[in-house]
Formats: structure tokens, C-alpha cells, sequence
DNA sequence: GATCCGTGGGG
DNA sequence: TCCCCAAGGAT
């Protein structure tokens, strides 16, 4: 094993991170084998989301559903509402479709190989290397956001992302070990998160402080080099929330592609196209009295949506078709992203507070 | 290769 | 407040 392996592996045996889905280094040598279900759930899970938004999904979903079969058992709605709030919702309806050939072609086994993994719907290349390695101890480079931060310091590669990315699969194969390679793929990713930092690094008790170009020659935080973002464009739009006289809200059914495919909302404009939606009451989904509630902004990946919000209360059941009616209580358990909370939480300012502890 | 896809927390 | 970004994947 190369100086570098070593030491990291010797750091992680002291300092690794307590995780709900990991095997620690001292149970993994007394002989607990990791669960693929558990560790792909959590990689799915940890795709661009951070490690404290994504634990008590993790519980919720593997108190839910315990193995794959289960959750292959629970319908896609089951498992959007499951998932809402947590963003990137095609992850869920890749999740849901996984378990389903899983469970249907694989006999409930994941594929023990990095190719049979990535033929999966919502395992890319990062994610196949992480559950080869760290569920079926395959040396395979795994390389996502802190391992390329960390080895484009390292190795002080200059190069722009994502031109870096050949070059930074070389140096992590380079010195992935044949034993131990999960160990050492999850050292990369806690190293990455709590000392080889994208600012402010800790590089006076990095372990590897003596084998990093980046340290010796400029300055680590330098690294990786990226090319300038752009502007988020603002769409505009509005959203009509519509209450009945027994206190329930109307909800309908997205579309299952695109933004918040799949997921619950309240009527809205048409904000989602490249062109801005409208946001005149007369756009309302139905004729009913509405009133203006204000306005909600909500950022996305790629632009900022601005919704003016239109509430309406006592309206007649039968006048909304291709939707339901849900109690303002039970909308909690409905598939709403945080955008559409927040257009009801405008409309009806309780709908989501929290209940107050009896005096 | 570039763009589309959420959300909440930290500096 | 604003900007950055976090264990990426699909098209």
C-alpha cells in the first residue's frame, strides 16, 4: 500500500465519523458485513445533500421498509410522500423503479459488480463504485465531490473541473487498496468533509499534510478550480390555494417528469416552462373568490421562482376536477415540495406549525 | 459537454 | 443578505 493509503486508513480507524449506515472499521474487522440495501439507500440518499438532512430520512425509510423487497412492495406515491422535502425527486422515482428489478430480475440481490450496478436506474458512476467497494469490498476508485476536492490538492492539478476528472480517477485508483477499499473510499469522503474543507481547510491536522502539493507549493483552498457560474434567471408565477367549508385544501397531481415530477402541488401557473407564468388571478384554475395572500420566492438549482399567492375559502367541492381534498391537518403526510409549502403556509399561516405542547 | 434537477445550512 | 455548496444522475 502507498504512504498516502496508509496513513489515511490509520486516521479513519480513529477519527471516522459515527454514521446510521455505516459499519465502523472496528465492527467491520470483528466480522459485520455491510447491508447493499442500506448502503445504497444512503448513497441515493447523500447525492447532493448533506450528511444531517439526510438521517432521519434514512430512519424513517429503513423503519418503513427494512429491505429492498419492502420497499419494491410500497407504491411510487408511498415513497414520494416518504421523500418529500428532500429534494432531487427523480432520485425517488429511480429509487422505487430500482427496487422493483431489484427484487423482479435480481432475486432481491443488488448486482455484485460495478456494470451490473450502474445498469440501474439512479446509479451513476459515483454510486456504483460506492456500494461496489464499501458493500462488496470491490477496489474500485470511488470518486465524488470531497475526493475530487481532496485529490486535485493532493496532487495540485491545476486543471479545470470538470476537465480534472480523468486525471482524478487515475490518482484515486492509483491509491485505492485491495484491502479494505470501502474503509478507504469513506476516509476520502470524511477526510473531505471535516478537514480537507472547500474553505478554511484544516491542513495543520491533516493527516496528510506532508504528502499535499497544494500545501507545499500555493495555498490548498485554490483547489479545485472551477469555472464562474451564471446568473439565475427569475421566472414568476402564482399559486391559488383553495379551502373548503369542512377545512380541507385542494391538491392535484404533477406531471412525472421535470420539476417536482411526480410530487403534489396547488394549482399554479405555468412557471415551470422557460417562459414566466402568469400571475393575474384571472389565470385561477377555477372561478371562485379569490383574494390576494401575498407573495412566496423560492430558489432552485438553476432559477428564482417569484409566486404571488391567491387564497380562496368555501369552495364548493365539486367545482375542482383531476385533484383531491385533503384536511389542512393531514397535509403533512401529502408528497408536497418545500415550494408548495410554502404557498400554503402563505395562504393559511398555520397549515404547518407545529403543535404546541399542552400547558 | 452542458443543462436540468431541490433543499437547508454555513460563512 | 447573499453566496456557496453537499456522498450526482439523466438526457
Amino acid at each position: 500500500m502507498q504512504p498516502i493509503t496508509v496513513k489515511l486508513l490509520h486516521w479513519y480507524d480513529s477519527h471516522h465519523r459515527i454514521l446510521p449506515w455505516r459499519i465502523s472499521p472496528r465492527d467491520r474487522l470483528a466480522g459485520v458485513v455491510a447491508d447493499p440495501y442500506r448502503v445504497w439507500l444512503s448513497e441515493i440518499m447523500l447525492q447532493q445533500t448533506t450528511v444531517e438532512a439526510v438521517k432521519p430520512y434514512f430512519r424513517a425509510f429503513t423503519e418503513k421498509w427494512p429491505t429492498v423487497t419492502h420497499l419494491a412492495s410500497a407504491s411510487q406515491d408511498d415513497v414520494l410522500r416518504a421523500w418529500a422535502g428532500l429534494g432531487y425527486y427523480s432520485r425517488a422515482r429511480n429509487l422505487k423503479k430500482c427496487a422493483d428489478i431489484v427484487c423482479a430480475e435480481f432475486g432481491g440481490r443488488f448486482p455484485i459488480d460495478v456494470a451490473g450496478l450502474k445498469s440501474l436506474p439512479g446509479i451513476g458512476d459515483y454510486t456504483a463504485a460506492a456500494i461496489a467497494s464499501i458493500a462488496f469490498d470491490l477496489p474500485t476508485a470511488v470518486v465524488d465531490g470531497n475526493v475530487e476536492r481532496v485529490i486535485t490538492r493532493l496532487y495540485a492539478l491545476a486543471t479545470p473541473m470538470p476537465f480534472a476528472k480523468p486525471e482524478i480517477r487515475l490518482r484515486m485508483q492509483a491509491i485505492t487498496p485491495d484491502e479494505r477499499p470501502g474503509d478507504f473510499a469513506q476516509a476520502m469522503m470524511d477526510l473531505g468533509a471535516t478537514i480537507c474543507t472547500p474553505r478554511r481547510p484544516a491542513c495543520v491536522i491533516c493527516p496528510l499534510n506532508d504528502n499535499c502539493e497544494a500545501l507545499r507549493t500555493t495555498d490548498p483552498e485554490f483547489f479545485p478550480v472551477k469555472a464562474p457560474k451564471k446568473e439565475k434567471p427569475v421566472r414568476v408565477g402564482a399559486a391559488f390555494v383553495a379551502a373548503s367549508t369542512d377545512g380541507e385544501v385542494f391538491l392535484r397531481s404533477r406531471i412525472e417528469t421535470g420539476l417536482l415530477g411526480g410530487m403534489a402541488e396547488v394549482p399554479t401557473t405555468g412557471w415551470t416552462a422557460r417562459l414566466d407564468g402568469d400571475t393575474d388571478v384571472d389565470a385561477a384554475p377555477f372561478p371562485a373568490n379569490w383574494i390576494s395572500a401575498g407573495s412566496i420566492t423560492h430558489v432552485f438549482t438553476h432559477f428564482e421562482l417569484r409566486l404571488a399567492i391567491y387564497r380562496a375559502g368555501e369552495v364548493q367541492k365539486d367545482i375542482a376536477a383531476d385533484g383531491w381534498w385533503v384536511k389542512v391537518e393531514k397535509l403533512t403526510g401529502e408528497a408536497l415540495p418545500t415550494v408548495m409549502k410554502k404557498a400554503i403556509a402563505a395562504a393559511i399561516p398555520d397549515a404547518f406549525a407545529k403543535r404546541r405542547k399542552e400547558e
